[in-house]
DNA sequence: GCCACTACTATGTTATACTAAATACCAGTA
DNA sequence: TACTGGTATTTAGTATAACATAGTAGTGGC
């Protein structure tokens, strides 16, 4: 699929979120756990500024531990704050949805349903 | 519901796109039709923005006519061009909600679903 | 005349994702 | 040793879209 980043202003930062939110992780891991979930072209560069927001928002904690495999990493968990934010993106995102899908399913005229 | 203005980028277009496409229309009565369908805070500025958007790139064709209620009015349709571009914003609608959902289901762990 | 409602336009701001490049650490190998 | 590739973070700059706000204009009722 083609250029989708539009649609993902606002909804990448929650992501991010979600996936903290089910273990530590780092920058690195999270990029590639989003590749699996199927936005394919995420790049580094976009989660490392999601995740620097977190910080500076204080959404997170913060714990670098030293990696065998390259320089050390920056795990994040959710804080109280983050649990928050996190539900409150997802009570968004029930709420937009709906009324995009809403308007999806409505026919012609002026609003009749199917 | 608060600020969701981040989340709107991407689909308010479509969203305008798709109420076009139900029949022709101007964007006074857009931005109404927005607000009744849970968009409450969407400004009449913001939907100007859109049409003039879409004209600038020939998604739409104008008929003006006049109005007994005030200024004349800008009437718009789809073209081609604009059909084909609501098809593809559907398309993409479904293969990134599907996605966020996908992710929403999710439980902990590393991928098991629940 | 004044106000409310209808209707469009234009300017500047902000937030977010992206691009691209730089830096750094480690392991394997030629 | 030097080189390469995978891992890992940071940062500067760009583009886009929605928003806020203000201005202009036409109509009808008081």
């Amino acid at each position: 699929m083609e250029n989708n980043t539009e649609m993902m202003k606002g909804v990448l930062e929650g992501c991010v979120l979600e996936i903290i939110s089910r273990g530590e992780t780092y920058g690195y891991e999270i990029t590639q756990q989003l590749r699996e979930l199927g936005f394919a072209d995420v790049v580094e560069g976009t989660v490392y500024t999601i995740t620097m927001r977190l910080e500076r928002n204080n959404l997170v904690d913060i714990n670098k531990k030293p990696s065998t495999k390259g320089p050390p990493r920056k795990f994040y968990t959710l804080n109280a704050e983050g649990v928050e934010h996190l539900e409150n993106f997802w009570e968004k995102w029930e709420f937009i949805s709906n009324k995009i899908n809403e308007l999806k399913m409505k026919t012609n005229g002026k609003g009749e349903e199917i």
